[in-house]
DNA sequence: CAATTCGTTCAATTACAATTGAACGAATTA
DNA sequence: TAATTCGTTCAATTGTAATTGAACGAATTG
């Protein structure tokens, strides 16, 4: 069986698999999202594969990175062992969980990581390796990074009350 | 020559190129701009390529992509016919600027692409490609992605007051 | 219980982007 | 004007991530 997608469909597949490539995120993934987006009932493993053309391998890593990305889940159809899978309908949901998946912990390892240059930095400047012009400039500088750094992880989580 | 730098900046731009490059930035570029941005006078090209140990083609390319983005800027040094370059200090304006380069483009792209999907949905609603059912579901699914960027292009501007 | 079906894993391949050396033109210097 | 110096470009290389085919275990079926 061949199935065929409309062009809207296609289109919208395309579309999502460049979205999420220039954010740093593998093609094929970003196309079963936009596949399953699209669909009105929930797909298989199979069946994403064919559609895409794409392995099954390609669509069974894929599919497991949205789900731990909490923007497919994979639904039973009652009577069939396979594994089908749908879009969470709420983009909104998505994000939220994007946020909290991937950039929150990221601005987290930033923020320790700044300690921990300040530290390195004081060490030095204790020790005399580094000048007080270069220590004062660089202490300057870490700070406007921790300033800003600090100003993010507050108003990013504010912003979503918006949507 | 060979200039040392402090354990301070070696480890900023080490977290300065990993940084970069997990928002899809070349490592390299994530790097110079580490450096610049805690050395306290400006740097030339050859400078930029030996403290870091790479290429001068990849020291002239990283600093016009950063260039591009407004991240650092050209400053001349008089008396000595060499570009130098220093970071702009202000990270919220490379933040502004990354916004209007960067993510705006994309969004109206997104925009202008959503519209022209969404002719394509209703050229084949009316052509009778497509099921009833079909066009409804995807009609509803579009308008979705629509109204979240929607939103999205109006709260992101807004989020920059705050910083 | 042999034969399918299904999903996953992994080594190997492929595709892509980053990096470089070498060549070049323009500007400067001796 | 010949020889340097400087920055850029580009073909070739290198490195990295995505993709795949093949093999596998588990579950299901005849």
């Amino acid at each position: 069986m061949t199935a065929t997608l409309s062009k809207t469909r296609l289109e919208f597949i395309e579309a999502g698999g460049r979205l999420w490539q220039l954010l740093g995120l593998p093609r094929s993934t970003g196309q079963i999202y936009g596949l399953l987006h699209l669909s009105p009932k929930p797909l298989s493993l199979d069946e994403i594969a064919a559609l895409l053309s794409i392995s099954k391998a390609s669509a069974s890593t894929g599919t497991r990175q949205l789900i731990s990305w909490q923007a497919i889940r994979q639904v039973w159809v009652q009577g069939d062992r396979r594994d089908y899978f749908e879009s969470v309908a709420d983009l909104r949901e998505v994000l939220r969980t994007a946020y909290h998946t991937f950039f929150k912990p990221k601005m987290e390892k930033t923020e320790d990581r700044l300690e921990l240059l300040l530290a390195t930095l004081e060490a030095e400047h204790k020790s005399g390796d580094i000048t007080k012009d270069e220590y004062d400039f660089c202490a300057k500088r870490l700070g406007g990074i921790a300033s800003l750094q600090d100003k993010l992880t507050k108003v990013l989580p504010l912003a979503e009350k918006f949507l």
